[in-house]
DNA sequence: ACCTGAACACCGTTCAAGT
DNA sequence: ACCTGAACACCGTTCAAGT
């Protein structure tokens, strides 16, 4: 959090006697930033009119946008829920894991394609979630060789089901062009959140397979 | 295809002889362009150089740039591999279509937010791709008020992994920090193409809990 | 060291003018 | 109808000048 400076900050255009800006109340804004106005209203410009700053003075705490979306990653990453991983046996531990991650990148889907390709050093949170989730699969009997793996596989479905989320519910809709199976599908789909039922029925089918994987491996 | 002007067309300024652009000859100029230098390299500029005319005539063809990734996505689905669900096992045609699918995405990355949530209206060979797997999962044995859910449930996976193949090789290094369950499965993950591995191990449990699921309905 | 303000090289898009 | 070229309202980023 900025802590508020004891003193108004900041008149002349000089220096100012105390920092006006931290790269920590740079994260938190444009988190706040990303929240309220989504992808295209998180510029560097619309940062720093709410830091009460001139655009450029960003630059003296963080080097490039990218910068800020690694830290903004790396806070969202800080609220998913791993505890399932210390005390619930390893697949209903991934269930918990896999649902909080999803519902934090639902909220969030500008950072899904910085999150599958960023890389996870300097980011605090990020490695501590992954030593969770690992640590866990380990202690659930999973082979070492066989972890890594079976993280990437249950993120990338997390992920794609996070961007899934942002879908409009006519999607399927083909209009004029003659689709009848597709129609049919689409009709006899129930209502309510079709991308949550979708994510269930798929985490479900995983997490079957998974277990089936690991209960033809030792330990 | 854009089928070269018998004559060199445009000389002067004004309307020239023969249209210069079409739709097509467009979006086909933007896929190459997405192929060669990627997503930061597909402007409207660099497309218009491309193409021997000012930006600006492009609008003459196209609304704005997120039509022509619409075309460009659709483009990119009419090359995905659905030819399983006309005579093989419905597991078997999904894992084909999964692999074909992923390997289209993990060409143009840039596309699977695109993908992820554009509505299928009004793009022909992405509505005759859905209309395929639909046929084939109903022909299957799937009840019609699953199949969108299952179709949704492997899409997202697919491009979650697609998403995954443009990581580093060395994502889940944790640099300085300490993580050793982290560290120990990364250390015992094998060499070779790890985003590939991840993906058949996904895949396979992913198919393997829909068999059950299946097994469990009628049909 | 850390701010301001001007500047740079871009974007996507609009629109009058030309044929 | 379909092009050019100028223009607009933006981007992210750099840098000299100020304290």
């Amino acid at each position: 959090m900025p802590a508020p400076p004891a003193q108004p900050a900041r008149r002349g255009r000089g220096r100012p006697t105390r920092p006006v800006l931290t790269a920590d109340g740079i994260t938190a804004e444009a988190v706040r930033l990303l929240e309220e106005r989504g992808q295209d209203g998180l510029t560097m410009a619309a940062l720093a009119r709410r830091l009460g700053v001139a655009p450029s003075a960003l630059y003296n705490h963080v080097a490039t946008k990218a910068d800020v979306l690694r830290a903004v990653q790396d806070d969202v990453n800080r609220g998913i829920d791993c505890s399932g991983f210390a005390d619930l046996p390893w697949d209903e531990a991934l269930a918990r894991w896999a649902h909080s991650y999803r519902d934090a990148y639902a909220r969030h889907p500008a950072l899904v394609p910085v999150m599958a390709v960023t890389p996870v050093d300097s980011a605090p949170h990020t490695v501590a979630m992954y030593e969770r989730v690992c640590a866990g699969l380990l202690a659930g009997g999973w082979p070492p060789h066989l972890v890594a793996d079976v993280v990437v596989a249950v993120e990338s479905f997390v992920l794609g089901s996070a961007l899934d989320t942002q879908a409009p519910a006519d999607i399927f809709d083909p209009g004029r062009l003659p689709a009848p199976a597709l129609r049919a599908a689409t009709a006899a789909r129930p209502g309510g959140d079709t991308a949550r039922a979708a994510f269930a029925l798929g985490l479900d089918a995983l997490l079957a397979g998974l277990r089936a994987l690991r209960a033809g491996a030792p330990g």
